[in-house]
RNA sequence: GUCGGGGUGGCGAAAUUGGUAGACGCGCUACCUUGAGGAGGUAGUUCCCGUAAGGGAUUGGAGGUUCAAGUCCUCUCCCCGACACCA
């Protein structure tokens, strides 16, 4: 019978997780214990939990992803126990070069293999313990998914952010496919597979998110992010400011311009320099004795590769093209004009000023001989002062000469340089447009379709834009918005209408019509500002257009209105306007016959407009085209809106732009085909362009024969807006109302959802997928489909975690650790615990087996305390002290996990455990708190002990964080550490109520060791009540 | 070269505001226990001198501010990461 019992106990009280864990999962499951609240997305008390979602590669789950989701999972438990609302999803980025790199070895198409790994990926997340809800899972390779994607591309083109173009790329000969520029090393590799990077000219789609590049790097200041991180989003977007300082050169009176960020050095320049590659050369050597020479070096430079440029021993040449420019600086100076290898063509103009004061600038003007002056004294005349240093007395420098350079100096020299007219200011970044198109077949096809006999016949999207009264075509955005639309390809006209201030009906009209009949076709778009919507409406009652955008429009003129115009502006103003509204009444119902689609766009503080004009708005046109913008006026100067008007791209719907246009919404998605030879191919065409039936298509525009776009996205489109999927709320669309188009869709399901709270993953992602995830949000923002402006409020890296000999874990090395094994023998809690206390969250770590041992130890112990009944369930009375450790443990594992500090989180609850096992003296009551508190990081083990032991009904991971039992601690003595000469020599314990200096002093007279240190000597007391004191001999 | 992050025992690392440096864990040492296991317990463990009591040193290095510095300031060395003929 004693056997019997002991080997019950013995049964009972070993801990076997493996015997357990899968028991738990399948109750989780059964419990429904994480499906998310549908209302998390959109509370105001929510915490949205994001890991980067991974590529599910066929090798399965590192011990570096189970760092990153276990942090993130710890951080979603915890929140959720502490109230708030949870959203912690998972899904897969399975698009991209990795994938069908893995597929074409396997010699499988991706899209049979990706499921597999999938479903390997899950098992293994799930065997971790994660908790997921499952229900928010997708992948960007399904149809379901890659539909949006392909709607938001559409939305980007036809509002001129995407548009395609033959440019230089480059371009990887491995895997056969064009790169954007954050996708090349610094050593000009391929950053997935190793390959030299080659330059090649191919039509591609391009993503303008330089058109972002101030608001990318302004809004950093809105991010809780590593530092590291936002340093380098900043170097990398790489604003400069400085001056363009024109030139001509002589003989030809060919204009050329230089870009200088150091102003106070540009009085030493004395010669110039011009990259191989500038167009404008061969202009300037055409026919001369030069021009032999110039080609050569042309051709040589080309041959280098950018590897060799950035090698240490790269050294510099150049060759004289003969000519020569006036200095403006310098009047007489005749500046020699030379090719030479450093000059980058794209940085600033490709074209560089060069002084005695920059190193490369001295070197190569030592090696061809080449005159220097100076503006500051050197020491060494052998060595050049760097101008970067932007320090020295000035000489020589015209107006500035014997004025010390400072930031000051600089302003007042790039002043001058305006009032001069030798430049103009100018700012410029190092963020290049993004290269959208990829020649391979695992991505989203681009749903684009080009047409021949439309190009040709001038089907082609154009925008003319009417400018209101007291106005010209080159005022407000007018001129923005036609610089921007033109670089999309879009044909843009805005007119000054002769005698605007007055200029009745007639006059506009025939004026327009004379100059611009023939520009307005069936796919044009006319804008009307303010009063230009008058002849904007009255043109749009003549032409079949395709769209008209009135912006700030003035709609109707009546008798009080015209007063209030005629106080504004003038009397003859107003008749005009009256002239143009009501004297030549405007026909609605010709309009709407005439136009395809017409949008009215008003400022919510817009003081021009009188209350009722979007009421009026509204009742002409069809309601939901009338649109109020938070935060904008009259969008004019006058109005002090800003000039770059992105919130107005949202109303523009280019339809066509170089014979390319969208396939319509409802053939959405553009499936990839299934195809059994989707390897990349020679011709630098996508693996598409050889599927049948898949290139030919019809031109959804003018119904004729036209080919499809072949390329495909890049492999981070997909994860720019992943988590606005994984946010969107079920609410409306899902509760029976049906979304007639895809914009209603999203506006009902994600348009409102949040921002990411908390984001965790690598450091590697810095400047591509962060930054191109900020910049979808940001156009997303101004295309009015979300109301935020970052995606990640909080972002945390993740440390590496390296094998046991410190190098990276590598199958060729034999030195990875699989988790399954892990778990297999310390089960899936053990795993969690050593991850998250081995370092500091973010820090790099090697994994140790043997330090893997203590997390696996103190959870036995945990266990085998709360085993033995007696010491915990039957025990009535708590020790006081022991409480009051278990309160402070409480608030500090909430506060170091809210804070990513797992680390120190877990050392006090070991700290605890060894408290409490020295000294079991703990109710019911409090026991389960200690539990609970381990809980985010051992959901499993807490799990078992919490129904097991304390036989409760639901679980754990859904009980509340426990708050801290008020406890009265009668501290009656308290520990004061003496130091004497600023040396701790020991401490001293002192009853609470004798704390004053003197008593203090006594105490430390009467005690035999510290005593000798300081009695009969002259000393002073340095004491902080009850924390420290020092006696200072003096 | 420029920018960012670091440097604390044999190892991974702690340290609110400047206030007892080394919490917590690994490893190691001694002893105990056992079902002989990758087990458990107790005590010890920054280094040097000392049987001990005790003393001295100590947060990469040098200086400084302070009653008091891992923490603040100046200079300097080393490691890691990113960018780089950027005018």
């Amino acid at each position: 019978m004693i056997t019997n019992k002991i080997l019950f106990m013995e049964e009972k009280t070993k801990y076997n997780p493996s015997e357990f864990e899968s028991r738990m999962l399948a109750l989780w499951e059964k419990e429904k214990v994480y499906s998310t609240n549908p209302q998390s997305s959109i509370s105001n008390n929510k915490a949205y939990c994001l890991s980067m979602f991974p590529y599910p590669s066929g090798a399965g789950l590192h011990v570096g992803h189970v760092r990153i989701y276990t942090g993130t999972d710890v951080m979603a438990r915890y929140f959720k126990m502490s109230g708030k609302d949870v959203l912690h999803p998972m899904g897969w980025d399975a698009f991209g070069l990795p994938a069908e790199n893995a597929a074409i070895k396997a010699k499988k198409n991706p899209i049979d293999m990706v499921p597999g790994n999938i479903a390997n990926f899950k098992k293994q997340m799930n065997m971790l313990g994660l908790s997921y809800d499952w229900n928010k899972e997708f992948s960007t390779t399904d149809p379901s998914y890659y539909k949006w994607t392909q709607w938001l591309f559409i939305q980007f083109f036809k509002t001129g952010l995407l548009y395609k173009k033959n440019t230089p790329i480059h371009f990887c000969p491995k895997c056969k496919t064009g790169l954007a520029e954050e996708e090349v090393l610094a050593n000009g590799t391929h950053e997935r597979c190793g390959t030299v990077i080659e330059k090649k000219i191919l039509p591609q789609w391009i993503f303008r998110i330089t058109a972002y590049a101030e608001q990318l790097l302004s809004d950093l200041k809105l991010l809780d992010w590593p530092k590291g991180i936002l340093e380098m989003q900043r170097n990398w977007i790489g604003k400069k400011e400085g001056v363009i300082i024109k030139h001509t050169v002589k003989d030809l009176n060919i204009p050329i311009e230089t870009f200088s960020a150091y102003p106070a050095w540009l009085f030493a320049d004395t010669f110039i320099v011009i990259a191989p590659e500038h167009p404008l050369i061969k202009e300037l050597v055409k026919g001369t004795k030069h021009e032999k020479d110039t080609n050569e070096f042309i051709e040589e430079s080309r041959k280098i590769s950018s590897q060799d440029r950035t090698a240490d021993k790269f050294e510099k040449k150049g060759v004289f093209t003969g000519r020569y420019a006036q200095d403006p600086f310098n009047p007489g100076r005749e500046m020699p004009i030379w090719l030479a290898n450093f000059a980058l063509m794209d940085f600033g103009t490709g074209i560089i000023r060069c002084s005695a004061h920059d190193v490369r600038d001295f070197e190569f003007a030592i090696k061809y001989k080449i005159q220097l002056e100076e503006v500051v004294k050197r020491t060494d005349p052998k060595l050049p002062i760097n101008a970067h240093d932007n320090t020295g007395i000035l000489v020589h420098s015209g107006p500035f000469t014997g004025k010390a350079i400072n930031e000051v100096l600089i302003q007042d020299m790039k002043n001058w340089i305006v009032e001069q007219k030798i430049g103009r200011k100018e700012t410029t970044y190092h963020l290049r447009d993004w290269i959208f198109s990829r020649q391979r077949y695992w991505g989203e096809p681009i749903p684009m379709v080009h047409c021949d006999s439309c190009e040709k016949k001038g089907n082609n999207s154009n925008i003319l834009i009417i400018h209101g009264t007291w106005g010209s075509g080159e005022g407000n955005w007018f001129p923005w918005l036609r610089t921007y639309m033109n670089a999309a390809g879009v044909d843009t006209a805005s007119p000054t209408l002769p005698d605007a201030d007055h200029a009745k009906y007639d006059v506009r009209n025939q004026f327009l019509n004379n100059n611009f009949g023939e520009y307005l076709k069936s796919s044009s778009i006319i804008i009307g500002h303010s009063s230009g919507a008058g002849t904007a409406l009255h043109l749009a009652s003549q032409h079949k257009i395709d769209q008209l955008v009135l912006v700030a429009p003035v709609l109707k003129i009546n008798e009080e209105y015209k007063k209030s115009l005629a106080k504004s502006f003038d009397q003859k103003t107003a008749d005009a306007l009256y002239d143009l509204y009501n004297d030549h009444p405007i026909d609605w119902e010709l309009i709407k016959k005439n136009v395809r689609k017409i949008t009215v766009v008003y400022g919510e503080n817009d003081q021009y407009m009188p209350k009722d004009m979007r009421v009026f708005a509204e009742k002409v046109f069809e309601k939901e085209n009338v649109h109020m913008l938070k935060g904008k006026a009259h969008f004019s100067s006058s109005s002090n809106d800003a000039k770059e008007q992105f919130e107005l791209l949202q109303f523009i719907e280019n339809k066509m732009v170089g014979g390319w246009t969208m396939i319509e919404e409802n053939n959405l998605p553009l499936k990839l085909p299934y195809t059994s030879s989707y390897e990349p191919t020679d011709t630098g065409e996508s693996p598409l362009s050889t599927i049948e039936g898949f290139k030919e298509t019809i031109c959804p525009v003018c119904g004729g024969a036209a080919t499809r776009e072949t390329d495909t996205m890049p492999n981070w489109a997909g994860s720019c807006w992943y988590f606005i999927r994984f946010a969107q709320s079920v609410i409306p669309a899902e509760a029976g109302i049906q979304a007639k188009t895809m914009r209603e869709e999203w506006m009902a399901k994600m348009a409102h959802v949040p921002p990411v709270d908390w984001y965790l993953g690598g450091a590697e992602h810095a400047v591509l997928h962060l930054l191109y995830a900020r910049f979808w949000v940001k156009a997303l923002k101004d295309a009015s489909l979300i109301d935020y402006p970052e995606p990640f409020l909080r972002l945390r890296n993740v440390g590496m975690v390296l094998a046991e000999d410190h190098r990276k874990m590598s199958k060729s090395w034999g030195n990875t650790i699989n988790p399954d094994d892990v778990v297999a023998q310390y089960g899936a809690d053990t795993l969690r615990m050593y991850e998250m206390f081995m370092a500091p969250f973010n820090m790099e770590i090697a994994w140790s087996t043997a330090a893997l041992q203590g997390g696996h130890r103190f959870l036995k112990r945990v266990w085998a305390l709360y085993m033995s009944r007696e010491s915990i369930v039957d025990s009535r009375e708590s020790d006081p002290e022991l409480v009051n450790k278990l309160n402070k443990t409480i608030q500090k594992v909430g506060e170091d996990i809210s804070q990513t500090k797992f680390n120190t989180a877990i050392a006090a609850l070991m700290e605890f455990l060894n408290a409490y096992e020295a000294n079991p003296k703990l109710s019911t009551e409090e026991a389960k708190k200690f539990i609970q508190i381990i809980a985010p990081f051992a959901p499993f083990m807490t799990e078992k002990i919490w129904r097991d032991i304390f036989h409760e009904k639901t679980s754990i991971h859904l009980s509340h964080w426990p708050v801290q039992t008020k406890v009265s601690v009668k501290n009656t003595v308290v520990k004061l550490p003496i130091q004497i000469q600023g040396k701790f020599r020991g401490v001293l314990i002192l009853p609470t109520d004798a704390l004053d200096e003197k008593q203090v002093e006594v105490a430390v007279l009467k005690d035999e060791v510290l005593s000798k240190y300081v009695s009969g000597k002259q000393y002073k007391l340095i004491y902080v009540k009850g924390k420290i004191c020092n006696f200072v001999i003096q």
